[in-house]
DNA sequence: AAAATCTATCGAATAATTCAATAAATTTTA
DNA sequence: TAAAATTTATTGAATTATTCGATAGATTTT
């Protein structure tokens, strides 16, 4: 049984005659002739009572079977309908994994951007670990995921988006309050608070100023389940200094007031952000939406690397 | 699209895995393989993710064309499941047509019968006069009819089932009522009661009996809307006479008392019995199989005529 | 770096489909 | 009654699809 053939047999029993019927499914006469006695073989039942000269008579079973043909060809039919509607890349769930020290500063801005340009892209964020992202993201639960380099992974491919430097957060009345830049070594010296382990963006800060963790206990200075905007209210508390990403710094003008940011010392510590994709991932142009979307992100103080494809 | 491709499609989503689904569906792997190339290149999207060594992965919309699918296949199948059932001849409707003098006498032994030998065909009866019949045959609202000879049409054949004898039928105190038989031209000086025109057993009444409708007003003794059985009756109320059909004489014991039934003198008149059908009629099981029961039928006095088939 | 595992591609053989021409059957017309 | 007309079935050649084995290409594992 063929598609094709029960629209042929759909065709004779809405025409009541072979040959316009052939007409109507653009077929010659034998060609649907020769399909529907070769349907009927295959079922065993004789569809159509032929009367040479007069009108085709439809049997008590073929009106049967041409009903259940209707319903067949109304689902194909569907079926291709629902394709058309999946044609567009920009249409349907995309899971965006996001890292924790990235997705509330980008986020605010990207989902309302991406809803004007991709309406159809019903976005599903879900913000984690690196790790954890790169996980969901090798067995198919996330389409991208946006972290920070380094990261290279068999079957990934990246794009970096931008390069944002690392931030000085003080207490207004701090020693430092009136510095230009802070050389990255000097933060040895000082209370630094930092995230808990499993966010890069600490290693990053760590590996960017030698020895910062050195001397006080660590307890005091890790906050293991915390987020950037918890240190940044201890911070603002006077419980002591930390370093942000250059992102997260305009969002947060209500205490402006009790934190004063500086900027490093050239060359001052960064990161660079990107986004990533499995290799054969099949709706490239909804990663690089999201991507050139990103970086049209009205994101002050980072340098937005221009993808080279 | 077509079907197979739908299965191929399943086939991969179940096994994760084209070789190992090209071998459930028993082709080898680059004809699945290419025959999905072929639906995604028709329906426009990407149905799989292939990651080359590891699994494979469904897209979103792959998913939904999938699950959509299932649909289409399990629709299929019950179309060939339909006509499976309608594969049996003797299943299904069965309209039959037979004409107001015969049937009240052969279908009460008929129908019963019929259940036991084709217990699955769903037997719908119409009682109407032959021309009536015949329309309904033609343009296939029956699918067989029992008529008396002469019929030929073209498009259609008949088989003869059985010659019945006519009989005359006398109120118990009928001058006739001692003879052993009546000679058919003795009728023309009785008050004979026949059916209404459109009946064919009247006009082979009247054919074999010449002049029996000359001398008394037509009006009283044509029953224009009646039945042989209300003729029956008005015998028996001592009316007039009649001729019947040697088939209707057993079912009306309860009169016997008041009708006294007397053969024809050699050679007798009588009908000939038929059923009709269309020649491309493609149920031909059926009517075979309700002209051997009807043949099997225990009708009494009447001439059975084997089929030459 | 080599072996192993998958899917994609190639090329030849096979199978299926298609159409024009025409046959066969029947009905209508002359 | 014969010829014309109409309709489906069949035939045969050409085209088109499908199929498979062999192998390439890509990636992961050893």
């Amino acid at each position: 049984m063929t598609l094709t053939e029960l629209r042929y047999i759909v065709a004779v029993s809405q025409k009541n005659h072979f040959g316009k019927a052939a007409q109507a499914c653009f077929v010659s006469q034998p060609t649907l002739s020769i399909a529907i006695k070769k349907l009927e073989e295959e079922l065993g039942v004789r569809l159509f009572e032929r009367s040479s000269k007069n009108e085709i008579r439809i049997t008590e079973i073929g009106q049967q079977v041409i009903n259940q043909a209707y319903i067949v060809l109304q689902e194909a039919k569907i079926l291709t309908e629902i394709a058309e509607q999946g044609k567009d890349p920009l249409s349907g769930q995309f899971k965006l994994g996001v890292i924790y020290t990235i997705g509330p500063y980008l986020l605010p801005n990207l989902i309302p951007m991406l809803q004007k340009t991709a309406p159809n892209l019903k976005l599903i964020i879900e913000e984690n670990f690196t790790a954890n992202l790169f996980q969901s993201l090798k067995q198919g639960a996330l389409d991208a995921i946006i972290i920070s380099y380094p990261f290279e992974e068999p079957g990934i491919e990246t794009a970096a988006l931008y390069d944002e430097p690392f931030i000085v957060a003080l207490p207004r009345n701090h020693e430092w309050k009136d510095l230009e830049e802070i050389p990255p070594g000097d933060l040895a010296s000082q209370d630094l608070m930092l995230l808990g382990a499993g966010h890069c963006f600490r290693d990053q800060v760590i590996k960017a100023c030698p020895d910062c963790m050195s001397g006080d206990s660590e307890l005091t200075r890790t906050l293991e389940g915390g987020s950037l905007e918890t240190i940044r209210h201890m911070v603002a508390a006077g419980t002591g200094i930390t370093v942000l990403p250059r992102s997260s710094i305009l969002h947060s003008q209500k205490n402006e007031s009790l934190i004063v940011t500086k900027p490093f010392a050239k060359p001052s510590p960064s990161r660079t952000v990107a986004i990533a994709w499995r290799k054969h991932y099949p709706r490239k142009e909804a990663i690089f939406t999201v991507r050139d979307t990103i970086q049209n992100s009205p994101l002050e103080g980072v340098d937005i690397i221009q993808s080279v494809a």
